[in-house]
DNA sequence: TTAAAAATCAAACGATCGTTTGAAATAGTT
DNA sequence: AACTATTTCAAACGATCGTTTGATTTTTAA
């Protein structure tokens, strides 16, 4: 499915205001005046409010990263570097598209959900830690990596601290009294403190390394 | 402020339903109905809609747990025993009200939010944090903690890890075929794991102390 | 027992919701 | 140019929203 420069901007005004203000929250009225077309274009060229959500997902879905996929299964990174560069694209991905990682998070916690979009997420949960398990595997083979690691709790721990610290950026931002750096500046902060955080975190965890005291 | 019985299954149903549906997604009609009242009682004892969700946060927020500060902070345990204590105090402070914890999870990823909403969650995390840097100072101070710790990144991950799990715990449930387990098995489960996961990931990362390879 | 206060209810209020309609405007094709 | 197909629009649809009303019942207190 491919769409046309109204039906993109009618998404992705829609992208914008559910994150702001939820499914519910947001009216298609609301949608219609900010994405600056008639109120009957959404039925028109979606079908409903539900289908064009769905749309959003599949949109956003079909933007794979096969890029990444071969960068980690292939290339001559080590096993720790390999993960490293696994945590700064999933911080890069969460941060650099917010709005729509806070749909899906709300659509999680939601018990509401379409069937389709409760595949949708799955599908995506189902292929990251894969990719992962295979990282941590061949880490575990080479020797790098500690036999005993939960995998899918220490996925839970990166994208839930990745997301929650979006969610909490405000509080960090007055917090840390950064006031002072505009959008861009911070949101660049932000992404180089919690690459640092949750590499430090990870490798003392998952790898076999002494630790020297300092 | 205090509520009377009626007013409380209001307040719980209410808990519930937003929890599951979001306020948005919630009418007063579905909540009068499931708490067995008249949709009038709402406007009556609360005022509106809106001021019932912020009853329900001072309801919930004014639930102290000094019991834990003062524990914490006076006992005999050592700096990393007391932290070992929070994490779990965390897990089931989240993990035992998980239909509040949803509602606040998404009241902040939410812009629309009230400003006593808002300023109710921002006094919380503010008290959470203060308690946690007084706790790794205390550990500093005794040399059993590393001196570089980032504390703010620290609490957000160990509440976005439990949030987080929170989330994904029907995805969890069905990829490690817990099926066999009845709600309040898994429940357990799940605690145990997170509780052996964070202070595992945490301890490797605050203390000083050297690994010894396995 | 009686009067005041509180609680409950069905019904209705105006506003807004998602969606549809049918005509008008525009674009595309021959 | 003429015809078809697509897009756009104001208006209206019925449904549901949060809230209010005013009468009625129940509880409380004297």
């Amino acid at each position: 499915m491919e769409y046309n420069a109204k039906q993109l901007q009618i998404i992705e005004v829609a992208e914008r205001l559910f994150s702001q203000k939820g499914f519910a929250g947001t009216s298609v009225r609301d949608i219609a005046q900010e994405a600056d077309v008639n109120v009957s274009m959404i039925s028109y060229y979606f079908g409903s409010k539900e289908k064009l959500i769905e749309a959003l997902f599949q949109l956003r879905m079909t933007e794979s990263s096969t890029r990444l996929e071969t960068l980690v299964m292939t290339s001559e990174l080590s096993a720790l570097q390999k993960f490293n560069v696994f945590i700064d694209s999933v911080i890069d991905r969460l941060m650099g598209n917010q709005c729509f990682h806070n749909i899906m998070l709300r659509e999680q916690l939601s018990s509401e959900r379409t069937p389709i979009i409760t595949e949708y997420i799955r599908g995506l949960k189902l292929r990251n830690l894969e990719l992962i398990k295979r990282m941590i595997h061949e880490g575990q083979e080479a020797g790098e990596f500690r036999k005993d690691i939960n995998v899918s709790l220490m996925t839970t721990t990166l994208y839930g601290t990745v997301n929650y610290a979006i969610a909490s950026k405000d509080f960090y931002k007055k917090l840390n009294e950064l006031d002072h750096l505009n959008d861009e500046e911070f949101q660049q902060h932000l992404r180089g403190e919690l690459s640092h955080h949750l590499k430090n975190l990870f490798k003392s965890t998952i790898t076999n390394e002494h630790h020297i005291q300092n």
